[in-house]
DNA sequence: CAGGATCCCGCTAGATACTG
DNA sequence: CAGTATCTAGCGGGATCCTG
């Protein structure tokens, strides 16, 4: 093989990189967290906001069927549903119960990794909550100066 | 118009559900951050990053031309690393600054708002530096279990 | 050097229908 | 009740070519 194109190795340099991102634990925390539901998910599971059904619990683990979290995510399909949960599941975040009554009842639950992830997301929260309005400014002002 | 069927109230719903979603400051956040390159390009401008040589620690608030982060990125396309700049200096985490020499020099920095941002990927750092071996451990096990 | 304009492909979310 | 199976369209993202 004479040298190389520059083309050659761009790509190699590409692949070599995806490699790296596939690595980092970083991205794929991020790839996990980003997922439409899984936010979604954690936060029903890991608060204890006012309930729909039934009385007032608060604070203890919470635990939900699979129906009360397609009501409560209202928008989810029952396909991304199960998927997402099965992946929460595989990666050790929540627990899945199943308990055999006529019908079956299934319940979900966050694992104390679940939970300290569930941390990580306040935090999130919190820094979208005291800078998201800011960025929007800056989004509107970048809009109006650029038409 | 006779009682709805359960179809429509359902789409009805993933309506209010989207618009919901559209306006949650959490949400927009996590779209944001959780983007291919915004991270790298984060990490980049806001320490010395991922990267194998160079003695590493965190450092002054950097400045890089646009070609030093298409070599620091090696995988990502102009394409894409335009897009994703442009978004993050409409979103006024970055400033974007042209100096008219010849050929021009265009660099990147972060601004306050984007190095505050810079703190909450850290901690997903950290979370991800501490746990993401687990849950990588986690899901071996789980595809053992199943297979 | 820095970036705009285009074409195009793969992936995945979502709708729908069926089942233990 | 709690899923599984299948099919499809839309679009994000990459490759490529072009310009001030």
């Amino acid at each position: 093989m004479p040298t190389r194109t520059a083309a050659q190795r761009r790509a190699q340099a590409k692949v070599d990189y995806d490699a790296f991102l596939a690595n980092c634990p970083s991205r794929q925390l991020l790839d996990r967290i980003s997922d439409k539901w899984v936010a979604l998910i954690l936060a029903a599971l890991g608060s204890d906001g006012p309930h729909p059904s039934g009385g007032g619990c608060a604070g203890e683990p919470r635990s939900m069927r699979y129906s009360e979290l397609s009501r409560r995510l209202a928008g989810v399909s029952q396909k991304m549903l199960t998927q997402t949960l099965r992946s929460l599941e595989r990666d050790g975040l929540i627990t899945r119960t199943v308990t055999p009554t006529v019908p079956v009842t299934v319940t979900y639950e966050l694992t104390d990794l679940g939970r300290s992830l569930h941390q990580v997301m306040y935090g999130i929260k919190a820094w979208a909550e005291a800078h998201m309005d800011e960025v929007l400014a800056n989004r509107e002002e970048y809009d109006a100066r650029m038409a």
